[in-house]
DNA sequence: TTAAAATAGGATAAAAAAGGTCTTAAATGT
DNA sequence: ACATTTAAGACCTTTTTTATCCTATTTTAA
C-alpha cells in the first residue's frame, strides 16, 4: 500500500513546528505534540530517532528540547520521510539493481524505475521552509476573511 | 510504506502474461503461476477478485481459464494496482475533502495532493499494450546479444 | 538537590499482508 | 450419467508492520 506513515507524518509536523521558532530555541516533546496533536509518547521515540540521524539537536533537563541543526529552507520533505521510514522503494523490484532476477527483460521494472524518480525527485523539493511560508500565508487569509 | 504488495505485484504480472495472448485464448491459473513464478493458490484468488471487478472473464472446466476482458492497450498499471489496492491514498489527509479538520491551514496538505495527482497521472499512463511491446523488444535485444 | 526534560529500550496490541486448505460448482469429453 | 478439469468461495494460519504505551535512567539548570 502506498500510505505515508503515522511515524513519518508526526516528525514531519514536529520538524514544521520546529521551523517557526527562532534559531536556537529549544522546543519540548509536549509543546510540539500538544500543538500538533500526536500522542506525546510516541513522538518522543520518533525525536530520539531524527536526533540520532542528525536532523534536529537534544538537550536535556530543565529548558531542554529540540533545535533544528539545519535552516528549514536546507531540509526536504524526503530527508524526514526517508529518516522514518527508510529509502523510499515502490516496488521490491528496486531493492536494489539485481535483486529482482528479470529486471533486464521485466517490461514492468521501467516503469517502476521512472515513477520512482518522479515521485522522489517531487519530495526532494519540498523544503520546510516552503511550507512554513505557505502556511504562515494560509493563517493571514483566514485572518481576512473573518474580519471582512 | 509506499510499496507496492505482492498482491498488485502478481495480479499485474498475471494480467501482463494474459496481454501475450491471442485474443478469445483462455489461460490456466496454472499456467500463469509458474511462468511468473508466484504461489497458484495465492493467485487464484486474486484472480477470482479481478474477474468480479471485471478485468477478467473467467471459463470453468475442461480447457477453462481467464481471458481479458478488454484488449491491453485499454488496461493500465493504474486500475490493476487500484483493483487490489483500493483507491491509492498517499496520505490519511487526502481519504476526502475536509477528512483532516486542518486541510484549509495545513501546508503539507497541498503538497500530497499534488504529488498523489502526479503519481497517479504516471501509473494512468502506462497501459499492458506498452508494457508488452516493451517486453517484447527487450526479448529481441537479449536474443541478438546471444547469437552475436 | 530537586524537578524538568530527554534517552534507551522493551512490551504489546491491533491491523494488514501473504499465503494455504478444503469444499462446492460449473463445464466438458467419454 | 460420470469422471475430469478448473474456477469460486469460505475459512484459517502465520508473519510483518504499525502504532502505541511504559518504565527506568541520565542529564542539567535553578
Amino acid at each position: 500500500m502506498f500510505r505515508l506513515s503515522k511515524a513519518a507524518e508526526y516528525a514531519i509536523r514536529g520538524v514544521l513546528h520546529l521551523s517557526f521558532k527562532a534559531e536556537g530555541e529549544t522546543c519540548g516533546i509536549d509543546e510540539i505534540a500538544k500543538a500538533q496533536g500526536v500522542p506525546p509518547a510516541y513522538l518522543a521515540k520518533l525525536f530520539q530517532s531524527l536526533a540520532r540521524k542528525g536532523f534536529v539537536r537534544s538537550f536535556r533537563g530543565v529548558e531542554g528540547g529540540f533545535i533544528l541543526t539545519k535552516r528549514p529552507k536546507d531540509i526536504t520533505l524526503l530527508e524526514i520521510i526517508e529518516a522514518m521510514e527508510g529509502r523510499i522503494c515502490l516496488n521490491d523490484c528496486l531493492i536494489y539493481a539485481g535483486y529482482c532476477p528479470k529486471d533486464d527483460v521485466c517490461p514492468v521494472h521501467p516503469v517502476w524505475k521512472e515513477a520512482h524518480k518522479r515521485f522522489v525527485d517531487y519530495l526532494k523539493g519540498c523544503t520546510f521552509e516552503e511550507m512554513a511560508n505557505a502556511s504562515k500565508v494560509k493563517a493571514m487569509r483566514t485572518k481576512e476573511k473573518i474580519s471582512a
